[in-house]
DNA sequence: TATTAATTACCGAACATTCGGTAAAATTTA
DNA sequence: TAAATTTTACCGAATGTTCGGTAATTAATA
């Protein structure tokens, strides 16, 4: 017997994972079918463009990540501005596995990366910007802080992974989580 | 006529610029030996155990300049504290050319890099937090504020080079600089 | 000092391996 | 059966690495 489809969404996993973990040029075809369960002609099938299609669809499947759980808890107006917060910096936590897990933009932005996916990376980044701009206003900061606030959000979730796997602490994260949520609820 | 030997200092400077802005898998022999005027022969002449060892060199040499630059500025005694920060920050500017550069650690610490330099990455980024805390000290900050801060400042330049880079615009890491300048001097 | 040996600095060419990618056949699904 | 999907087998190019060798400088020897 033939093994059967392997689900789209596995193989998107499949390829995030490594992608993640191993940036654009370390990601090789082996390692992506290995992680996948395809063989490189079957992903081949599958994303017609190769490499740099899949890097794509793996930058697409976490903007929706994002967009279906970090942007939309923090945006959920069923819940007051605090706790929407607090839902959204929990979907961060999973998003990066409390630490474990590289920014997906870090690992497509070096060199051979930037000039592929410059404009998604971008884009992405300035969704965060705006998302967590709204969030600063929704707690009453005016629109130049709350602006201001979400940059330094930005810069502290890339800065604390960055730091997390240098130091291999991931207490550093963790902290960093904390501190975003203090920034915005002390005053 | 025996070619002219390649100055060491030259040979580091062109691998640092290869493995920052390429990484470690996207650094090639090729890119190397073009960017040092060494044929890929010579160069493992020199680094007889290949492209690991020239990454292991570029680490080093960074990590001196940072010793003698940034770090000499922070502790020199001869300039009051104030000074120190303000003088260390600007090396930091010349470090990263104002937000144009990647840290090295940031490029070198990708899965296939973070097994081979684990342990100078999280030697270096420790000696950061090190300095750090002192000038935090010397500043009449409280040695466990001291300590924080220093954390901060480490997670904050490294955000904001990997901000800086996704967004395209080099004012994020200027503004990280003066914010941590500000951080610093307004208690 | 003159001669010899060792070392240094470099390079062209080839090495095995791995890379991303493809054509065509085999298998499954409908 | 026809279309869709996966596999095997393969490719050219690029990768990191090594080999064999040249010429100049330095060190040792006599």
């Amino acid at each position: 017997m033939r093994p059967q489809k392997v689900l789209d969404k596995e193989i998107i996993i499949g390829l995030t994972q490594v992608f993640r973990s191993r940036g654009y040029e370390g990601a090789s075809l082996q390692e992506l079918s290995e992680a996948t369960g395809l063989k490189k002609a079957s992903l081949y099938h599958r994303f017609p463009n190769g490499k740099q299609q899949m890097a794509d669809a793996v930058l697409n499947y976490i903007n929706e990540w994002v967009n279906d759980n970090v942007f939309q808890a923090l945006l959920n107006n069923d819940f007051e501005p605090k706790i929407r917060l607090k839902n959204g910096l929990s979907q961060i936590r999973t998003l990066y596995d409390g630490g474990n897990n590289t920014c997906v933009f870090r690992a497509l932005s070096m060199q051979a990366g930037i000039e592929l996916f410059e404009e998604q990376i971008n884009k992405g980044m300035n969704e965060w910007l705006s998302t967590f701009k709204k969030i600063g206003v929704a707690l009453n900061f005016k629109p130049q802080e709350a602006e201001q606030k979400a940059m330094q959000v930005l810069i502290e979730i890339q800065g604390s992974l960055i730091v997390t796997k240098g130091l291999g602490d991931i207490t550093i994260f963790e902290n960093t989580l904390k501190n975003i949520e203090h920034h915005y609820l002390k005053a």
